[in-house]
Parts: C-alpha cells; sequence; structure tokens
RNA sequence: GCCCCGCUAGCUCAGUGGAUAGAGCAUCUGCCUUCUAAGCAGAGGGUCGGGGGUUCGAAUCCCUCGCGGGGCGCCA
C-alpha cells in the first residue's frame, strides 16, 4: 500500500524535476545518506541535471529543494553543495509511522511487486543419492528465503525439488545397493557409504522376497527404494532447517508424461537437432543455412540429447522439464538455484528455452558459489567436499552441534558471490557468538519489556500521544523501520536475502541502544511512572518487536521470546 | 586456451556511479543494587589486488595484468 518513504521521496523529486522542464529525467540516485549530516535520504540531482539544463548543479538543487512537496511533511528537503538534495525524515512523521507499524503488527513491509504472479522456486534438487552436506545447505538456505521474500512481495512462489530417479547417478545407486544386499562391493563410481548397506539391510526387511529377484527387476525395486529413503531423509534433514517444498518433481513422471519426447520433436522440426556418431545432439548445425542458429545459440553448445546407445542424458529430461513447467503448469517464471559448479549449463538451458519457443528471460538462474571445506577441518585434505571420497560433513551434523538459527544465519549473511571457506572447528567454537543471537536477543528484550509494562500499568490508554517520542534513540529505531519497505523491495527484485539479515542487525543496534538509554538513565526505560511515556515508547516497542519477528521470518529464523 | 565468481581493516564479510569506505570477530579501555550485560560506549587498525581509461565524481563502469575458487564429457 504504501511504497515506502524512498519511492515516495523518489516520484516526489521527480515531479520536482519535471516542473524544472525536464522531460528525460535520468536516474536521479536516490539513496541513503551516509553521513547523518547530510539527512536520511540525498540525492544528486542538482549534479545530474546540469549539463541538460544549463545552470550551476547547487542552483538547481536549491529550485528542487524549493519546490519539492512531500506528502505528510514525511521530511524537509535542503539543498546542498556540490549540486545534492539532501532529505531529513520528520520527528512528526517518523512518530506516526511508529504507531501504525504497532498497530498493523507483523507483516509491515509486505508489499505488491509480485501482482500474483505465479512462479517457481526450483532449488536443491541434489541426486538423492547420499545424505546432504554442509555445501548443500547454502542452496536449500538460499532457495527457500528467496521464496519466503518473494510471497512477501505478492508474488506466488511453488518450491520445488526435482527428483533425479531415472539418471545415471540414480541407477549406479541402485546398483551400489544391490551389491550390498548380496554382499558384494558397489561397482566402480558407485557409492560406498555406510548409508547404502544400511539401505539394503531395510530393503531386506521391508521388501521381501527381494533377494531372489533377478538382478534387473531387482535394481529397479531397490532403486526405487532407495531413492525414497533418501528423498525422505533429505525432507527430514531442512525440514529441520525450515525448508519446506510443495512439490517433489520426480524426473520419471516427466518420462511417463511424454514430454521430454515431445520437446525433442519439436526440436527436431525446427532443426534444432542433429546426428552425429550415432548420437542425436542438440546444437545449431542445421540453422547456420538460415541464419538463424548462430543468433540463439553458440557453436560450442552443441549437447547429447540421446547417446548412441539409445539412452537419454538428464538433457532430454532437461527439456521436458521446461515444458513442464512453462506450458503444462503455466508458471510465468523459473527461478533455479544452482551451485556455481553447474554455471557452465546455464547458457546451454537458456538456448533450449529459447530453441522450444519460450522466453529465456522468464527462466531466472541464481548461481551461488561454492562451500569448500577448510584444510583439515575434516577427515581427508579440505577442498571441495565429495562423496564419494568420503570427504564431508553431513548437514544434519551442523545443524546438531550449531542449531537452524545460527546455521541459516551464517549462511545468508553472504551474497550468494563469494565462495565460502568453511571452517567447521571455528563454526562450533564461534557457534556462541552468532550475530543470529545479537538480533534475538533485542526482540526477545522488547517482548520483556512488553511484559513488566503490563504488570506495572495494566491499565494503560488505548491512545497514545506519539510526539513523547523525542529522544534521539527513540526515533533513531523509528528510522530504522522507515527504511524496512526498501530493504525488502530491494531484496526481492535483485533477488538477494542477504539484504534481510544485514538489516535486521541494524534494527537490532537501535534496538539495543534504545533499550540501554533506560540503563544509563531510569528516567528513559520503557516502563517509567508516566502512563502516557510509557504508552508511547511501548508503541515503538511494538513497532520493532513487529518488524524484527517479520525480518527474520523472511530468513526463516526464529524470533524468542525470552532468552 | 575460453567462460563465471571473488580479491575491501589482523580474520570473516557488507557496500543501487556520489560527500569523511562500514559491520561482526579479534586486540585494548570504560559501563550492571533499578525494564534481560547474548547488551552499551570508546580506541587502534585501509595504497578497496596492480596498472590504465570513461566521468564533474570510481571500491562500484570499461580495458589489461596478477592471485584464488568453479566450469568447459555420449557425468550430473
Amino acid at each position: 500500500m504504501d511504497g515506502g518513504i524512498r519511492s515516495r521521496l523518489a516520484s516526489a523529486l521527480e515531479s520536482a524535476v519535471r516542473e524544472l522542464g525536464v522531460t528525460q529525467v535520468p536516474d536521479l540516485e536516490l539513496g541513503r545518506a551516509k553521513n547523518p549530516a547530510h539527512g536520511d535520504y540525498a540525492s544528486s540531482a542538482g549534479l545530474k541535471l546540469a549539463r541538460e539544463l544549463r545552470q550551476a548543479p547547487l542552483q538547481i538543487a536549491s529550485s528542487l529543494a524549493g519546490t519539492i512537496r512531500i506528502a505528510d511533511g514525511a521530511a524537509t528537503a535542503e539543498p546542498a553543495a556540490p549540486g545534492y538534495v539532501n532529505f531529513r525524515l520528520t520527528p512528526e512523521w517518523l512518530q506516526q509511522l511508529v504507531a501504525q507499524v504497532a498497530a498493523r503488527g507483523p507483516g509491515y513491509g509486505a508489499a505488491d511487486i509480485g501482482r500474483d504472479e505465479r512462479l517457481q522456486v526450483e532449488f536443491l534438487s541434489v541426486n538423492p543419492t547420499g545424505p546432504l552436506h554442509i555445501g548443500h545447505g547454502r542452496g536449500a538456505i538460499l532457495g527457500d528465503s528467496l521464496a519466503r521474500i518473494l510471497e512477501f512481495t505478492g508474488h506466488k512462489p511453488e518450491r520445488e525439488y526435482y527428483v533425479n530417479d531415472q539418471n545415471t547417478q540414480a541407477r549406479l545407486f541402485g546398483e551400489s545397493v544391490y551389491a550390498r544386499l548380496h554382499g558384494d562391493e558397489p561397482p566402480e563410481r558407485g557409492y560406498t557409504g555406510a548409508y547404502v548397506t544400511e539401505i539394503a539391510e531395510a530393503a531386506r526387511r521391508e521388501l521381501p522376497g527381494i533377494e531372489a529377484l533377478p538382478h534387473d527387476e531387482a535394481e529397479q525395486k531397490l532403486r526405487a527404494f532407495a531413492i525414497a529413503a533418501m528423498v525422505d531423509r533429505i525432507r527430514m534433514t531442512v525440514g529441520r532447517l525450515g525448508v519446506r517444498y510443495d512439490v517433489w518433481f520426480q524426473e520419471s513422471a516427466l518420462w511417463k508424461d511424454g514430454l521430454p519426447q515431445v520437446a525433442i520433436e519439436r526440436l527436431r522440426e525446427s532443426g534444432f537437432l542433429k546426428e552425429r556418431d550415432g548420437a542425436l545432439w542438440f546444437g545449431s548445425a542445421l540453422e547456420e543455412e538460415d541464419g538463424l542458429g548462430e543468433q540463439v545459440l553458440a557453436e560450442d553448445e552443441d549437447r547429447v540429447v540421446i547417446r548412441s546407445n539409445g539412452e537419454p542424458t538428464y538433457f532430454a529430461s532437461d527439456i521436458g522439464y521446461l515444458l513442464s513447467r512453462f506450458e503444462q503448469r503455466h508458471f510465468n517464471r523459473v527461478i533455479e538455484v544452482w551451485g556455481a559448479d553447474h554455471h557452465g549449463y546455464v547458457s546451454r538451458m537458456k538456448s533450449a528455452t529459447t530453441a522450444l519457443g519460450l522466453d529465456p528471460d522468464k527462466l531466472v538462474i541464481i548461481l551461488n558459489q561454492m562451500v569448500n571445506l577448510k584444510e583439515g577441518a575434516a577427515a581427508g585434505t579440505g577442498g571441495k567436499m565429495s562423496k564419494r571420497a568420503g570427504r564431508f560433513v553431513t548437514l544434519d551434523e551442523l545443524i546438531d552441534r550449531v542449531g537452524s538459527d545460527a546455521v541459516r544465519y551464517f549462511y545468508l549473511l553472504r551474497s550468494p558471490d563469494t565462495t565460502i571457506e568453511f571452517d567447521l572447528e571455528l563454526a562450533l567454537a564461534q557457534s556462541n557468538e552468532n550475530p543470529v543471537y545479537y538480533a534475538q536477543y533485542a526482540h526477545a528484550r522488547l517482548f520483556n519489556v512488553e511484559l513488566t509494562a503490563a504488570e506495572r500499568h495494566p491499565r494503560l490508554r488505548e491512545e497514545a500521544d506519539m510526539s513523547l517520542l523525542a529522544q534521539p534513540w527513540e526515533l533513531d529505531v523509528a528510522r530504522q523501520l522507515a527504511f524496512w519497505p526498501e530493504v525488502v523491495e530491494d531484496a526481492a527484485r535483485l533477488m538477494e536475502p542477504h539484504r534481510i539479515p544485514y538489516y535486521v542487525h541494524d534494527l537490532a543496534t537501535a534496538v539495543h541502544r534504545f533499550y540501554h538509554a533506560g540503563n544509563e538513565d531510569g528516567a528513559h526505560r520503557v516502563v517509567v511512572d508516566d502512563p502516557l511515556l510509557t504508552r508511547a515508547r511501548l508503541e515503538l516497542c511494538r513497532a520493532a518487536r513487529h518488524t524484527l519477528k517479520t525480518a527474520l521470518d523472511l530468513i526463516g529464523v526464529s524470533a524468542p521470546e525470552r532468552m
């Protein structure tokens, strides 16, 4: 409803610029002022427009500051050398904001950017052939938080896990279980972990007569059994992190529906498929004749769809999966969260999307960089984690030792673009210093204060005189509240969940300072003898607590009432 | 060789082309008889990897070099 104060200031500024006769308004760079002396927001409008208007930047800034009209007296504008327009939120407006946020409860900052857009967020989708390790946690938490943020901003996201139950790895997994069932060693490049033997034992109990079946039949049953077991385990592990899915989509279902077949047929008709060396390739060669192909596809993107032995590759499944999502289920956009090791696959999927006649911009692929194990941090020598090499720390173990909230916060504090060198020893040693507790403590403190107030002043009046919130540390909290909608908007628009925990930290800092003012001087406590003053400060507590709760919810972190 | 990501304080990391580059941890110094000290206040600590360029203005954009990570299979 309220697009946030930043967007209101931006449109007010734009109107003022138009009044100066500017028709093509450039990006005016309205953003938060770094220096408090410059107010809360600043724009370099004067500098930006100097050339077009042939006036001194400062003069333009002065005109703008003079003509701008800001609704509700939310802010004042003043020019500053060499050509800035600085905005300062007014105490009156901040006080009213506090009252509004307090009355609204959790949910302040929700936006309607998405306009009910149906989209899919597909994330994690690890081959269900082993337990999740700490690297997987990153994608799970990133995807889940992204879905939460998109939902909060008016999108209709569906969370999906794509279960590879039919590819080479799945078959190898089935063969490995089969081998263990019969007391043999797993095949070359098969799975050797103890959990494989456990699954074989479970199969022996739950699939009577499985040992007597012929190999092919047994392997198929074992594979399905084993994959189902691993999917259950994955579901439980991510469930401990508060990650949930709407759909667990099986690759095999694609083939039952004939979607890869349809996709292949369509590509064949439009000339994107060719045979070479007995295999069927997706590529540009045939299209070069009409000059279209090279625009759509790069030369080096040839990709096998059907192997020379007649087996389809995962790429065949993936193009069918595109049809499933865009044509069968009609998602407006599909957002995929991949590890950076799949980076090379991005352009091929984009090309395939185009080749199928779909809009490649509707396929949004977010890459997160790797999580490497630091030297000596676990069995093995560190580096990339590997299931086969037995060099990994399971996500379950990390959650056991550190807890879901700390794990989520730890991962979300980093932009997806940075590689994480995971040091387990350090993570365990520092788990008590995890910054998540700083934020949670702020929430618990506010909750406690409100309890105390209810005891001391059981009959407070409903109406509050917000003008009593005049202390700088009180207005600082209110100021942080004013920033929340734009943080949400940026996180959603840029698809960058890490902006949320950084905001949470800033708000928590303001809250702690506000609280601490009462320790310095009893007159500044929330709960004081004066019921009116108590009432106004309680509004601030409620507003801040609700906003903290809302923000923590978006990143899947709990907001405890006591610590 | 080609493609992607990173390089910012001792460490881990933020930072939509704007003013004096920030946070946490670590180090040092203060603050609890009174609403939760998992807190607050302060100090030290920087050639934003190097070099060019664009711009009134560059950590941010372009080029180039260096270092680190990832990818370039009829594996996924």
